[in-house]
DNA sequence: TTCAAAATAGCACGACCGTTCTTTTTTGCT
DNA sequence: AGCAAAAAAGAACGGTCGTGCTATTTTGAA
């Protein structure tokens, strides 16, 4: 789609470097995925190269080789996780309209997220805990993803309050932390602590939060 | 104090026994306090027995005789963590009557011990996220403290009910989920995300529960 | 088809890990 | 003071880790 136009001798060189990729891309972008897969289950801080490179089939330093230090891996992780997080639960509610169809939206499919994560774990749970005393890089990349979506969240509910779906007075940063609090308990509860129905506890906790700030609009 | 009525012979070996303990169980305890230092800022995982003996100035060896293998003095650390979180939360607000203030003082205990944390970590919370999906005894131990200390939490808000504290049709189990998720909020924003202000979240957010569970009685 | 470049493998390194075994030191009762 | 038991140290083990270096294989454009 892109630079139909310019259809130079450049066209086939530039196809096979954008679309295709060559084989070095291919394999890293394999790499990285399997390496989420088993930061997901061991934490960044249990992925280790040798069992990512057990799982890919290669040498250790096949594997290595592509990264040139293990914090570049852990930080390639963290923004394919980035990635998989906004596919999922970001862009989807962008189609719903400005305030709180959006906003709903957003907590629900994170919240669904999180839910099916029971098996799998939620990076910036495990990574938060991993990294939070630990500066550097690695957790550089962490907070700023999950800062952008902490964000997000934030603008939604401000956006929500201008579309007089919410009270006037509403905080938004106290109403998103409590929404944050309720993605927490759940991943906590459902993942370590095994209790049933946490789902339908982070449910009803949300309904609680938009009567307390006034929602207009009530879910049917 | 004990024992004042049985001056036998044995009054001195029973006295060095259990009062002065031997010189082994005395440096144990300073072993798991000093481990639990280091499990609270590099996680249970991260505890290694060579730091650990650094920090004691003592061998290796010297150190894991004590405990015979990584996993219990791990398990040693947790049971350390749980008696410290039951002195400094748990005692403190059972000298209140039972309902409302008992029930605030819960939250409060526990809101400011996790506040006081932000500088050393949680172990309930960052072992959560390590042991999530990793069966063992140690993940064993962890589950049966923090549920140990969730019911007790829980129980306290039956009883505001008891007391009429709270709404007739108040959710326990649901209002218990909504504290935690309060807890679990501040851990991270203030923890890893460097938020401000975070503390005054939480309480916001807890006057938020009691409002919405109909507390009669309002905080001064 | 050829050939340089990219990708991968193989191997070795030093460091730290938990653990075992043996030896030395310290303790505390008689 | 003497002596057995407890505590601590020391050394070594097999293992895994991340990483660097060199050889081999594979790729893809000319």
């Amino acid at each position: 789609m892109n630079h139909t136009a310019s259809m130079n001798k450049d066209a086939d060189k530039s196809l096979s470097k954008q679309r295709l990729l060559h084989k070095g891309q291919q394999t890293k972008s394999a790499i990285v995925e399997a390496a989420l897969g088993l930061a997901t289950q061991m934490g960044l801080e249990g992925l280790s190269i040798g069992a990512l490179a057990e799982v890919m089939k290669m040498s250790k330093s096949g594997v290595f080789a592509h990264f040139g230090s293990r914090e570049e891996l852990q930080i390639s992780v963290i923004r394919e996780y980035h990635h998989q997080f906004e596919q999922e639960v970001f862009f989807p509610a962008m189609n719903l309209p400005r305030g709180l169809p959006r906003l709903q939206a957003l907590f629900n499919n994170w919240m669904l997220r999180t839910s099916a994560e029971i098996d799998s774990g939620c990076l910036y749970i495990s990574g938060a805990a991993e990294f939070d005393d630990r500066p550097g890089p690695v957790r550089d990349a962490l907070a700023s993803s999950v800062k952008t979506w902490l964000t997000a969240l934030h603008r939604s509910v401000l956006q929500a309050r201008e579309e007089k779906h919410l009270a006037e007075d509403t905080d938004a940063t106290q109403m998103a932390f409590e929404i944050h609090g309720l993605i927490l308990a759940l991943h906590y509860e459902a993942r370590f602590l095994k209790t049933a129905k946490s789902l339908n506890r982070a449910k009803q906790g949300f309904e609680h939060i938009l009567l307390r700030y006034g929602a207009t609009t009530l879910k049917d």
